[in-house]
DNA sequence: AACGATAGGTGTACGCCGTATACCTGTCAA
DNA sequence: TTGACAGGTATACGGCGTACACCTATCGTT
């Protein structure tokens, strides 16, 4: 392409297109296989020239969460907070299932880039808007965690499983194996309950989209409760 | 001690001997730095000496996560399922914060060992002796979540600092920088809200604790009200 | 037109890491 | 006495992040 001879040079580096090729070897071949020797190869380049954009791996794998937070929806206002909120949170949900290896790699980060801090800023402002004390907006986010950024960390999840490879396929097998089931009969039970058409078990049947929607409007619907009650925290009354 | 010459052996590795001196130096040095090297120096031994009782590092950790999972309270029978699933939880937390390596460890596994399932199922028994179907027993498990096990992803959390660097004392530092604080208001409001005694900032002032129970009460209490609700999953319809 | 600074890509090397493989050695059953 | 075997050792390989010295093309200044 642009790696003719003598006078054609090959598209130069740069920190967003070392960040955009760093996201799509993430996203294709796990997270596990980004190294910077593995990046400067995808790029063309030799390793040690990364350096001159990035400060190190670290500071890539911030930017890289930088631009996945970029992708997330706009806040769209609403007179309804719960709804608002709710809305943006499913669609930064969309955006970590296109990067299954984003949750593993903002837990392993210290989180302060100022991209991560204006959209928990914006998520802020909806709940103060939303007529709940500044309090209570501290403690329900909190409360929501990660869920806020699309994520929440299962016990037993298949993409995790998946995040690290690059299988985008959502993973065919391994529900309880026989013997664990007749050890664990209580899983084993759940498992198959809340299975669809199928009848299939945990990680098959188990609906994620579900799950994911069911925990937070469980933690909103408490929220809006808690407003309504006018809710004010109590503890350590100094 | 038992290192004199000749006739005094060194006490002999074992499995559980290793477990526990990786569970010690991952609670001293942080997860970042137990290498199978250096813990094999912590036995005085070579490091290749491990192998013959753990079969590589992802086997290590997976039973320094058994160990810790092996020091929750046993379950404590109680008419109330909510306040027997609350206190075990809470001993579970109590544990990860002696432990403050291990989410980052159990969020990075492919979580499947016994020791986990066992612990898990006997959670899931508690919903169904408290009356819960298996069909909202398994959507609870999804809602808690790693809450179960007692931790959760917090998005500005100074102990995944620390769970790195072993460092016990609780990080003295690091509120919003003050030209943060112009940048993201609603973040500075909500930073100084919830404060203590001693008007501090997140991360300072800000009661782990109480989050945590604030978080998991919410949850509880909202699933309790489906409970009394009869609540069936109505999704997918099929 | 010549030049020096500078930005950006290169090459080499260091010290870590996990672990495969071969080897040694002390113990104990036969 | 022997020989199998469990368990500790020695060496080595390929991968990692990245420090450091180097080269080279570009460009504003003189």
């Amino acid at each position: 392409m642009a790696e003719q001879a003598g006078t054609l040079r090959r598209t130069p580096l740069s920190r967003d297109r070392i960040l955009r090729a760093a996201v799509a070897l993430a996203d294709e071949a796990g997270i596990e296989s980004l190294s910077m020797r593995n990046l400067a190869q995808e790029l063309g380049v030799v390793p040690m020239a990364l350096y001159k954009h990035v400060a190190n791996k670290d500071e890539l794998l911030d930017g890289m969460i930088d631009v996945i937070v970029g992708e997330i929806e706009p806040l769209v206002p609403d007179a309804d907070w719960q709804r608002a909120l709710r809305r943006r949170i499913l669609s930064a949900r969309q955006v970590l299932r296109r990067h299954l290896w984003a949750p593993l790699a903002i837990e392993s980060r210290n989180m302060a880039t100022p991209a991560v801090l204006a959209y928990l800023d914006s998520m802020v402002g909806t709940l103060r808007a939303g007529g709940l004390s500044a309090d209570l907006a501290h403690h329900v986010m909190h409360a929501l965690g990660s869920r806020i950024l699309g994520f929440s960390q299962e016990l037993f999840d298949a993409s995790r499983q998946a995040g690290r490879s690059g299988a985008t396929e959502p993973e065919p097998a391994a529900g309880l194996p026989p013997e664990a089931a007749a050890r664990f009969p209580h899983l084993a039970e759940i498992a198959t309950a809340a299975s669809h058409d199928d009848g299939s078990v945990v990680g098959q049947g188990c609906d994620d989209q579900f799950e994911f929607e069911f925990a937070l409007d469980l933690l909103l619907d408490g929220i809006e409760r808690l407003r309504q009650q006018g809710w004010r925290s109590a503890h350590r009354p100094g």
